[in-house]
DNA sequence: TTGTAATTGCAACTTAATTGCATTAAATTT
DNA sequence: AAATTTAATGCAATTAAGTTGCAATTACAA
């Protein structure tokens, strides 16, 4: 189990990751709530939702660590195999929500899918 | 242009890649080579030698960043649309050739596709 | 209202990656 | 073969993401 307790600080993360689907790197997120709460207790909400499937995580094109809001996970059943767009002129990252079929790797065991595009995004690509 | 100079750091980093496939993690590689060279040393020259089309890069499930060999790149054109396979045991990555297609996406430029599979490797999924 | 355990703040730490600058050494020219 | 040029390197310091230990705080159940 993640989050136990509804503390003001989850509830402001929360908040953050309600108010519209777009992903948010931690970097990101420090500075959105730098007057509310401290960067570990960022990181450390984060896990936890991320432990009640209620937001995912992923790497950007830069390695940093990203979050956003998961549309069907739980604890035990975590599936996010949906691929992330990050624009290389804004950074900015979205969720896709089509579906990319992985083939079966020979003598693997497939646990996780991590797609990453990157190019131009709607507003950059003018 | 990336090397220009064909230096003993250049050929030292060169045959590590050459030795096998095998995916190497700079951190990694600096471990390698401590001896030999300084771990700046390490990683400018292996951003010259991404940007002759020698090796490629990544990021691993980590957030770390990771080099391989290419096998058909160049300088101008730098298609690595091969995913990659990291052990969640051992942390070992491997370059798969399998061809996953990326439906193009509405509104998006798509210049680039990052495809990272997690799981058990051949050794450790016994 | 009180007890307790989850949560937070803070400072220090770890580690990947970068930068500036003086020095070294490839490779071209003389 | 020596001189010249400038790419490449070493080193120390710096930046930035992420983590850890511990004391103080606070949610919430009893």
């Amino acid at each position: 189990m993640g989050i136990v307790r509804k503390t003001k600080s989850v509830t402001t993360v929360l908040q953050i990751f309600e108010e519209n689907q777009e992903a948010k790197s931690v970097v990101n997120l420090i500075e959105l709530v730098k007057d509310k709460m401290n960067k570990t207790t960022v990181y450390r909400i984060l896990d936890r939702l991320e432990q009640d499937g209620i937001i995912h995580s992923f790497n950007g094109k830069d390695g940093l660590k990203w979050y956003a809001k998961c549309k069907g996970c739980s604890a035990e059943h975590h599936t996010d195999k949906h691929p992330h767009f990050q624009c290389t002129e804004c950074d900015k990252v979205e969720c896709l929500s089509v579906d990319i079929k992985i083939p079966t790797i020979k003598n693997h065991k497939v646990e996780s899918t991590d797609i990453l595009l990157t190019g131009r995004c709607e507003v950059c690509s003018v």
